[in-house]
DNA sequence: ATAAAGTTTTAGTTTTACCTAAACTTTTAA
DNA sequence: TTAAAAGTTTAGGTAAAACTAAAACTTTAT
């Protein structure tokens, strides 16, 4: 149906799609598929003959329907495998993303449903992103950030908005996971950084670490 | 490490190796690969560059020691995912070689041997083709075929020569399976096609077929 | 309003893996 | 033993997906 790179790109497209309003830019397709800007808009004609993009020469592009479904159905592949490999072949949750990468590409209608069978359905991915359905139906996404609480509040960590591995590796070494409370003891002045208690343990964290850790309750 | 492509090439080197006692030739790995000798004879240039297989002009090629280890590991992922499919993801004999052709690929020393460990270090495929162990050695086959049994002998089936989904549905078909235990009651003179009991059913079989059915007791 | 700065597109190359057609080598069989 | 057939390699080309360099366009800042 569609080759690797063109999947790369739809996805690309999906994700950056959620932080602006407008067209995705071309500079920020090529900063996250690592690769230059002359290849992307190269990419992204070829993807506007097949439909799935629309696309306007100077202002960046946005997906069709049909475009938007198909990055969904890379979406689901990804976050199930990612499950698959925490909850089944004992990966640590800041192993698995570039296994992922290579395994969302594989085509069979089959696998991915009898995958999510096997994995009972879940709903959120080891980093608390969520699994759209088959439909292409999306769960909610917590998006109150940890910089958003005031002194004294508290949340339960629900995700990240970065899953890089030293991200994910940095809340590790502070036994921060899904599930874990935490509640902000103080705000610093100076720099925002917080002095916060997770799980009992009174740890500190930078405005960029909290900006980055989605909670609810 | 090595490309998708060039993957394809050293399984399939592997495989046409233990038919025959010579060089691979070079229009038996395009027929294998349905591509045209003229691809093979290039890509074949390029794996002897890298030290992969060996090559004389116009005598075929065989694998190196390094050649041979890799394809060692491309059939160890390849059978695993295929057991994974079978034995976790209810997916039948007969429509798991595809996705194991793409699954075979994916890039990831852990994400083999912890499958390997997930699954209880299986020793033979959902075929009875056996899977090579993490250093590259493979169990024994089973090399005696159906059609070689006497008229009154018996044996277990313990794999197939050929195993593509046409002949993999119709042994289905037929109830035969691995494990069946086949009893040979008569072998027709004129096409040597074969009347066998197998678990208890009467059946008919051709010479094709017999020839493709490996068996021990 | 215009120039500078930044971004995007176009034009021209490269690499990989294919292809066809022609040339060459080996095998076969008259 | 030799000529035809069969198999293989070489030569030259194409398509996909990247790249660089340079031109074109948009945005921003005087
Ligand atoms: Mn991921
Ligand atoms: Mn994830
Ligand atoms: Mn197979
Ligand atoms: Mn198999």
């Amino acid at each position: 149906m569609f080759t690797q790179s063109e999947e790369n790109y739809l996805k690309a497209i999906f994700h950056l799609q959620q932080d602006v309003d407008g067209g995705v830019s071309t500079s920020s397709i090529s900063e996250l598929l690592q690769t230059k800007a002359a290849s992307v808009t190269e990419m992204v004609k070829k993807l506007a003959d097949k439909k799935l993009v629309h696309y306007q020469k100077y202002y960046g592009v946005h997906l069709t329907e049909s475009g938007r479904a198909h990055a969904l159905t890379i979406v689901r592949k990804h976050r199930l495998w990612e499950c698959f490999l925490v909850d089944r072949l004992n990966f640590n949750w800041d192993e698995v993303h570039e296994v992922a990468e290579q395994l969302e590409h594989i085509k069979s209608a089959k696998l991915v449903e009898e995958l999510d069978k096997f994995l009972e359905h879940p709903l959120y991915d080891p980093h608390g992103d969520p699994i759209p359905d088959a439909d292409g139906n999306l769960p909610k996404r917590f998006k109150k950030k940890l910089s958003e609480l005031k002194t004294g509040e508290q949340g339960v960590c629900k995700g990240f908005k970065d899953d890089s591995s030293a991200f994910l590796k940095f809340l590790a070494k502070q036994d921060i996971g899904l599930g874990t409370a935490i509640k902000v003891l103080n705000i610093e002045a100076f720099d925002e950084s917080v002095t916060a208690l997770a799980d009992q343990k009174e740890i500190s964290l930078s405005k960029t670490a909290t900006n980055n850790i989605y909670v609810g309750n």
